[in-house]
DNA sequence: GTCAAAACAGTTGTCTGACAACCAGACATA
DNA sequence: TATGTCTGGTTGTCAGACAACTGTTTTGAC
């Protein structure tokens, strides 16, 4: 059922005071007003320049402590941290801004993706390469039904290729990155990646990458794989870059 | 001037109450009690049943929906997100209680630092290049100290040697996930690696694994870059785990 | 009986005030 | 000098209240 309200997006609502309060004072840490080792007003002094309330203040403060930006010491203050010591990775949305650094992530990606393929070759079982196999179809179904038919349902089902890979690698650290780097990216770029689906990425020479790929996983083939997924992320990234639309 | 104090340990103080909570929700998804899409028990039901005041609960629940594994809305409650949404990537001390993790780890730390080694190799500037020489002279020079002779210096001034090598690929993101890999690595097992340091990783053949990396740099050289980087990890994790004292 | 408006109960978000635990430094005391 | 004590300040926790919001139920007009 077409409903006009599908055009209508949210409205940005006020986001919550605390974390207003935590980028604000990231914000304060990243243009070097504060330094490494500074203390932080304390929660008191904070509340009242923010205009909120303290337990407002500890909530955003907690925030950078679970991160390790921050470290607190009862009865004595919070302190700025050593970017060291971040406990954390985390992309943030402000990131997606700059046509830079989103080329840098996606260099990321291509280099992650392809070390788990190079595991994922010497490390699958031959469940997991089936599960592989079959999704690898389903992408090629998706794909004979031409560039703009079952869209989403084709980029989807090349996601899925790609992390059933990356869990081929037996390795959890490869997974979690790889799942946590794809999300971000397709939370804000989906857009781009379904234009950019519908236009260039399907025919035959798309097809052709990805069976590069799980071809090198079924000849178990470490070298071979960890070259074709660079080869095809480095690819789908050029192809992405390259529109006019992008950014 | 020796002192006796330096064999006392900071003793374990409690931690924070909102950390204990939170690791307990985290506990309950992980174990499947709660599953993506349930909702939470209300704050206040929670701070029932921990033994503890709403606030902290609250805390508890911010750094959950930080990470993006829960999500709320006001006037309804919390709910289990789903674990594709988790948006950041953290590595839980956790892991290091079992050998299997560790070695994943390792495997990891391999696998990004020699794409970071990969692009380094083309995106180096000259001046980077000076430092990265630098570096590695000081490696040298403690390396020649003898095994026991310097040891953290030692150990530190490779670990600067390869920060250096992943800033000059030009990518934050690739800084960022390396330093994260590495200060979490040397927050967990620092006293296995100064161990490790003392009695395998010195002398000659260590430092030619170094300078392999380092002559691929200066010679733009991609591919010997990332080949050299992943094979002096490689042998790194496992000279590590060859210990007899490793977990 | 139908349907929209209004009231209601429940939940999260924020505010306020209080007290406990703790720390650094000043001061007193031996 | 070294040790104990006090004091003001800071973070950690608690308790209670109200605001903002949501889903459901009730009410009332037709």
């Amino acid at each position: 059922m077409p409903d006009a309200a599908q055009f209508f997006d949210r409205i940005d609502r006020p986001a919550r005071l605390p974390d207003g309060v935590a980028s604000a004072i990231i914000d304060a840490i990243e243009t070097r007003q504060l330094q490494p080792g500074d203390r932080l007003p304390t929660e008191m002094e904070l509340a009242r320049r923010f205009g909120v309330a303290r337990t407002v203040v500890r909530e955003a403060i907690s925030l950078l402590r679970y991160d390790g930006i921050v470290q607190s010491r009862r009865g004595v203050g919070a302190f700025v941290a050593d970017p060291a010591q971040k406990s954390t990775f985390r992309i943030s949305p402000a990131c997606f801004e700059k046509r830079k650094r989103i080329v840098q992530l996606l260099e990321l990606r291509t280099g992650v993706q392809a070390g788990a393929s190079a595991l994922a070759a010497e490390m699958r079982t031959e469940a997991e390469m089936r599960d592989i196999r079959q999704t690898l179809a389903e992408v090629e179904a998706a794909d004979r039904l031409g560039p703009a038919a079952a869209l989403e349902q084709r980029v989807d089902s090349e996601l899925l290729l790609y992390r059933r890979i990356a869990e081929a690698s037996g390795n959890e650290y490869y997974v979690e990155v790889t799942r946590m780097i794809e999300t971000t990216i397709q939370n804000n770029l989906r857009s781009a990646f379904l234009k950019n689906a519908a236009n260039s990425e399907f025919g035959p020479q798309i097809m052709a990458e990805h069976h590069a790929v799980v071809d090198a996983l079924i000849a178990r083939d470490a070298e071979a794989a960890r070259l074709a997924t660079r080869s095809r992320f480095e690819r789908a990234a050029h192809r992405l870059a390259a529109r006019q639309d992008f950014l």
